[in-house]
DNA sequence: AGAAGTCACGAAAACGTTTGCGTGTTAAAA
DNA sequence: TTTTAACACGCAAACGTTTTCGTGACTTCT
């Protein structure tokens, strides 16, 4: 087992010096075709490969970014990661997770043990807690260091940076619009406490497709969920305030869910209660996850394009990193991702 | 916005060496109790924070491990990140991600990137691609320049090197051992080609348990799926020759899958052909994924605890990682991690 | 043959740390 | 008062690169 060979330990052996083998390697016109030849074979052989931590130091640039997301075992941020790996990657950068878990705290740790040094950007979504703190600072003392930030799906408008968002808002709505053009005439709505934003997007596009379509919304067709509590519980809580919800309104004929797991909530429900879906009530879901292709019946959603999302946020925070340079006065942006429909059989 | 500040810049807004700074960051006694407290009040107020790539290169130790694994959209392999991530972090560790996209070239590449000093460890899955090729030489070369690698799931005995593997042939026996218990006598394998291990130890896991039980092993009642396919053809492909099956074999009471979506299709086509699952025909899965806990009915498993595999690998990787001074004689160990039987509803 | 230019290479600084050791100043012991 | 010891700090090397600049040995003009 010989350990990874240096500059050094090739001067040495050729009896050269480091700055000779360096430039050897880079075909600099500096050294003489022999000396390169020499060099490059014995480097070959040993399969010398220069060290990154090294170039880093000395470049000050890692090529590295930094993605903090506060779950990792969820269709939606494993997609985006994917996203973000993939133009990464084509870039010349590698990428280093941290998970927030919805904590606070551990959001801030994982940032503060990347933001030194480590990496060149962050692409990163809050997690609930801080969303339900407020406390943003740690945000704005990495940005005051330098270290650019891009920010994706779950923002706030306290924060200004780089920003890659899905348009929640109207991908609510023509879900709704559609369930409304299928003739359904009592739409529920299955969405989680106002603190994070895209829930509180998504309601809105819900009130809006129905004022658009005349219709008065209701205040008791619309289920909130604490979506803090713990998973088990939660759901069996969920379907619970779902039966009720539809016992206590026979009318409803179409849901639009915030999530897949409600959607899928609602369906199993239904059909619990002897109702067929599509043709007694129509469900709408929204999400890119996997258990809405492979139900049964399978659910129609609200596709957010999860991967593009990184991409786009991979690309924008690559972009700042490398013209960091020209310091003209700070320009922020905002990439609206649009939803797609994707129609499938829970709708007619 | 000011940038990250450094040792040289305190010492010489403070007027004393770098290395008094050093120092008494760290309370050192050579220090006085007067310069110690200058030191650290102007580092507070200045948000000192060691860089630490500079640590890196002087320790000669990142304290960061790699991991490569095939495709991250995918519970499985999100679990095992989400294990590994839990206790590099408790332990002081970052993790950097390589996806290989199951191609073998995408692999090398990674782990080039990142054995250039990026990284003290791997921890990583093979491709498929690197299995049906079975070309490991990547492997031995980063393991002859002295970076510790653990193997996970699916590994190749040629290689020397810790891993952590499912115990997919007890797994599997167990698995078809509840269906024969059951009061199946017809019990069907859905499965993939041989190359990749893991499904070459489920079939014998079918097998083994059958005989047991002196039922004897019929091969047209296995059905070898080529899983090179792109996913969505695959998928259609899949439903059609399970079809065939069942209706070949009218007497098929069992299916036994070695993943979820073979499981959840096998239960697809029973239902198109109007049988009832469980009462009709039992399936029971492979896997770790959310899919089978959502279906209807939803799926009994064979659950691989991919985090538990994660924290294993970890743990196992940087124990290596951080006795590697004792370079005693090299000991490999292979942990085997038990599955358990999740018992839902399409089992009786 | 002396001046000028080319060639091929080495020295050294820099990136930001940590740490062993040397040293000047002061206080305590002889 | 001289020797010794403690104290408080600075120097310099090291980690592995890259790159600017300097320099000795030839070659080539004039």
């Amino acid at each position: 087992m010989r350990k990874k060979i240096t500059l050094k330990q090739i001067a040495r052996e050729l009896d050269v010096s480091i700055s000779t083998v360096s430039k050897a390697l880079k075909n600099s016109k500096e050294i003489s075709a022999d000396t390169i030849q020499k060099v490059q074979a014995f480097a070959k052989l040993y399969n010398y490969r220069p060290n990154n931590i090294a170039l880093s130091l000395k470049n000050r640039k890692t090529n590295t970014i930094g993605i903090i997301i506060p779950e990792i075992v969820h269709h939606f941020f494993s997609k985006v990661i994917r996203g973000v790996e993939l133009v990464a990657n084509k870039r010349g950068y590698n990428v280093i997770i941290g998970l927030s878990n919805e904590s606070f705290s551990k959001e801030v740790i994982n940032m503060e043990m990347l933001a030194n040094g480590s990496i060149d950007g962050f692409i990163l979504s809050m997690s609930k807690e801080t969303l339900l703190q407020q406390d943003y600072h740690h945000y704005n003392e990495t940005m005051n260091q330098g270290m650019p930030i891009v920010m994706f799906d779950r923002v706030v408008s306290e924060i200004k940076c780089d920003k890659v968002i899905v348009d929640d808002f109207n991908g609510a709505k023509n879900a709704v619009q559609k369930l409304i053009s299928n003739n359904c005439e009592h739409i529920a709505l299955i969405t989680t406490k106002d603190y994070v934003s895209v829930g509180r997007l998504r309601t809105q596009g819900y009130l809006e497709a129905l004022e658009e379509n005349k219709i008065t919304p209701q205040a008791e067709l619309i289920l909130k969920m604490d979506d803090t509590l713990d998973y088990e519980v939660h759901l069996e809580k969920l379907e619970d305030e779902i039966e009720q919800l539809f016992n206590a309104h026979k009318e409803i004929d179409g849901v639009f869910a915030v999530n897949e797991l409600y959607a899928l909530s609602a369906m199993k429900v239904a059909r619990r209660m002897g109702l067929n879906v599509p043709n007694d009530i129509q469900v709408i879901g929204f999400t890119d996850g996997v258990l809405s292709k492979h139900s049964t019946p399978s659910l129609t959603t609200v596709s957010q394009h999860a991967q593009l999302m990184g991409e786009r946020a991979a690309d924008l925070l690559i972009d700042k990193i490398e013209k960091e340079f020209e310091a003209e006065e700070e320009q922020f942006q905002t990439i609206v991702i649009n939803t797609e429909l994707v129609e499938r059989e829970s709708t007619k």
